[in-house]
DNA sequence: TCTGGGGTCCTAGGACCC
DNA sequence: TCTGGGGTCCTAGGACCC
């Protein structure tokens, strides 16, 4: 088949689900070989929780979501190895994973870091699953990731299909392709509401209290009457499980609504200054972030809170102001930012978390907005504009990049990242060294 | 000592208007 | 005791996703 005929092929849709195995613990294996097959536990930022574990660690009992804290001790004892997530690397091979995909259909709606939704529209049903293979093969052999396909008539049913994929791993070789009825409610009926693509806890006991336990139970309720009752959300999704296809992750805008830069301190933070400097240090990041996608700000919206677990005084406020004019400026935003930390501030407290949100995002056509005539730095606006892309440009480039002087200022807040792997594919100092 | 970060969409309810 | 009706817009917060 060729690429015209998946485009103009028949009118029904076709969805594949294509997922990377643990693909943290993947990654690392791929460029330190003596972590294959071997128990391996990937953190979160902040060395926080576990969010990756191999087969192997999650046939030792090591949960997904766990407090490294509290099982540190654990997977020490039982010689499971450890790593801090390495994003560096985690981004590049999962733009290679895009790539791959690519290959295979003319649209590709990458849904996650490691997960992407592939249209097979126009393919007959019977191909799809000599063709689901052929994706997981040929990911394997150029990247080396294994990945899991699962294949249906609406994205709910390609998640669902790939959650059965790994259910029945073994007999299926990592592919499902939902390609009759008979498979569909076979399937269905083996599946816990809990693990439908679109069902949380929350809903899932509510269900639960209706007597509706499994996909299949929840795809002979009525659409319309769900929606009455509950929201349009479950609606969508029981049609979706019913075949009907009214989720379109392709449709979803590219362009991010908000952006938002924050993370955990390493430490709890008292002071000031040590607030304000990882502050001025997310207004940075989401500054970028925000001219990589073209957009311009409106609002600049800043958080603080304490650390929820511990037994401390607790204090979660936030707060959110417009612009004079919409803004790429990242000292624009420090200074709004600034002046909002301060309001924000209390004396007493042990904070756990500060962070950033750029919102009512709109494209940034060039002088398409009203400067500000209170601001004499609004002449210098072009000037301003210049030294944001050449900071970008030259932090793209550098480690060690620039910074406005109020990052600098203290560094306690910096992430914690003990287990740290090499940035094996995007640092030259870090590429893999082969012994002859 | 130590519990991630970054998103989206939807809804309820308040403010405001005529 | 009783206190219009209907509409829009905005925001905070909930639920969910990975």
């Amino acid at each position: 088949m060729t690429m015209s005929e998946v485009i103009t092929g028949k009118h029904e849709q076709v969805w594949a689900l294509v997922d990377a195995k643990s693909f943290y613990c993947s990654c690392e294996q791929l460029f330190d070989p003596t972590l294959v097959n071997k128990p391996l536990v990937v953190l979160s930022n902040n060395d926080g929780c576990c969010v990756a574990l191999s087969e192997q660690a999650k046939a030792l009992g090591i949960q997904r979501g766990a407090p490294w804290f509290k099982v540190e001790r654990d997977v020490r004892m039982k010689g499971i190895q450890v790593r801090s997530s390495n994003y560096n690397l985690y981004a590049d091979m999962s733009r290679r994973f895009i790539e791959e995909l690519s290959k295979f259909s003319p649209c590709v709606e990458q849904y996650s870091i490691d997960e992407a939704f592939v249209r097979l529209d126009g393919f007959k049903l019977e191909q799809l699953q000599d063709y689901g293979h052929e994706i997981k093969d040929t990911i394997y052999k150029n990247i080396g990731l294994p990945v899991r396909v699962g294949i249906g008539a609406t994205a709910t049913l390609a998640k669902l299909g790939n959650h059965a994929a790994k259910v029945y791993e073994r007999k299926v070789n990592g592919v499902i392709q939902i390609d009759s009825d008979y498979k569909r409610d076979w399937l269905l009926a083996r599946t816990d509401i809990q693990n439908i693509w679109g069902i949380g806890a929350k809903t899932a006991t509510k269900l639960r209290t209706l007597g509706i336990d499994n996909a299949l139970q929840l795809s002979q309720k009525s659409a319309p009457e769900m929606r009455r009752v509950w929201n349009v959300v479950l609606a969508r999704t029981i049609m979706e499980l019913q075949g009907v296809a009214c989720i379109a992750p392709g449709d979803i805008d590219e362009t991010r609504k908000q952006i938002l830069s924050s993370r955990s301190f390493g430490q709890g933070i008292t002071e000031f200054e040590e607030l304000k400097s990882a502050l001025a240090f997310h207004c940075q990041r989401a500054g970028e972030k925000l001219r990589k996608q073209g957009s311009q700000a409106n609002i600049v919206g800043v958080f603080l809170r304490t650390n929820r677990y511990k037994q401390l005084p607790q204090r979660n406020r936030s707060s959110a102001v417009a612009l004079m004019c919409p803004s790429q400026d990242n000292y624009k935003f420090i200074e709004s930012a600034l002046l909002q930390l301060k309001q924000l501030y209390k004396e007493g407290y042990e904070y756990q978390k500060v962070g950033v949100i750029l919102d009512e995002l709109t494209p940034a056509e060039n002088n398409s907005f009203q400067l500000d005539m209170f601001d004499t730095s609004a002449y210098d606006e072009a000037k301003r504009r210049d030294l944001m892309v050449i900071t970008d440009m030259m932090n793209a480039k550098f480690k060690n990049g620039i910074k406005p002087a109020s990052v600098i200022a203290t560094s306690n807040w910096h992430m914690k990242q003990a287990h740290r792997s090499n940035r094996w594919t995007t640092r030259l100092d870090e590429l893999p060294i082969a012994k002859c």
